[in-house]
DNA sequence: GTCTATAATTTGATAGAC
DNA sequence: GTCTATCAAATTATAGAC
């Protein structure tokens, strides 16, 4: 465990904000759960609450990727690995009580219309995630459009499952999400450039 | 303009919800809004910002529900419902700045793990709306399953395309949904139970 | 029902010893 | 870098006059 106090401080912040939020977790709160010197907060941080939280978001959002990127790794079925995703994803939501979903979406909603730094900083990470499916999907022969498109909507369809499962406490509804994503990334792949290409 | 003291602090706390969440928003911020004494508050609403929030959420959610209706109205093209839903929806988040979005989603995340009252008060308002979309499906011949699938899956593009682009303050990405929507809802018809009942 | 004053607590942030 | 004491402001909520 060589783990630092910075890292120790960023770790319970995201762990906070993911469970609620920016403004109901207080910087207090956040020392306690990181086991850091209330100054210690202020000195790697002199931004405050706001420069913490840009720095917490940047990295919860890094650790996401990694996920997605495990995920999609084998590039032989994307369509597999969007079922196994969303699956995961449900598990993952059920089993910890409905806290641990996106560990931004609840900031990101917070922020967007009331803090620039902070809502730039989630801006960054969506488009990051957007931008690493697009490469997937890419190396499947779909096209920058075709793929960009493909992208969003698997996005939205995770977000809004999410939403909608914490909301009702119903896993369901992200694997029902799931399957539509699964036909959504299917559809594009047997209507890729080369496939068209090939019929005309 | 025969508004009740009631009815001003609701609106005035459902417009800074949709803006800025439920944490963020102090009692005194509302009362300021509504122009209406502190007092009054705790006088209609004697369980506190909680209460008045549980009672913001479920108006905001009847509101939103109303406009929900007028789309798919027209039973004969819902296909076309759909894509006039997303792009209006598009419309008003870039006309206002991109904050004018979901009344009720930001509310929904923060308070998912923190308050079950609130919790279920935004559990209620989606499942309403999914009720009202699965009856306009249903009577375009869908089935309860296939109606409620498409209806979960309308609603997570939706709601994912607000979050994608509330953060990075591009209206395409609900346009991109919409497509996505739009499409989904054409496949759904497609398959639907009378059509397969007549290719078998 | 309206309005003011104020209680009790918590907030983000700072100062300064070590 | 660590830690404590503390500030000024804001928070939700209540009491009580009108």
């Amino acid at each position: 465990m060589a783990t630092t106090t910075k890292d120790r401080l960023i770790e319970a912040t995201a762990e906070l904000f993911r469970h609620q939020g920016y403004s109901a977790t207080g910087v207090k709160e956040i020392v306690d759960a990181a086991r850091a010197p209330f100054g210690s907060m202020y000195h790697f941080f002199p931004g405050g609450k706001e420069e913490l939280g840009a720095a917490t978001i940047r990295w919860s959002g890094a650790m996401y990727g990694e996920l997605i990127e495990i995920f999609y790794a084998d590039t032989s079925d994307p369509v597999a690995a969007t079922r196994q995703f969303f699956e995961a994803a449900a598990d993952t939501v059920r089993d910890t009580d409905y806290t641990d979903a996106c560990p931004i979406a609840t900031v990101a909603l917070e922020v967007a219309s009331t803090s620039d730094p902070l809502r730039r900083a989630t801006a960054d990470v969506f488009e990051s995630w957007l931008v690493q499916l697009d490469a997937h999907f890419a190396r499947n022969g779909l096209t920058k459009t075709q793929a960009r498109s493909l992208s969003v909507s698997l996005f939205c369809l995770l977000e809004g499952a999410f939403l909608l499962a914490r909301a009702t406490r119903e896993h369901r509804h992200i694997r029902a999400a799931g399957r539509t994503a699964a036909a959504a990334v299917r559809d594009a792949l047997e209507h890729r450039a080369s496939t068209v290409a090939r019929r005309r």
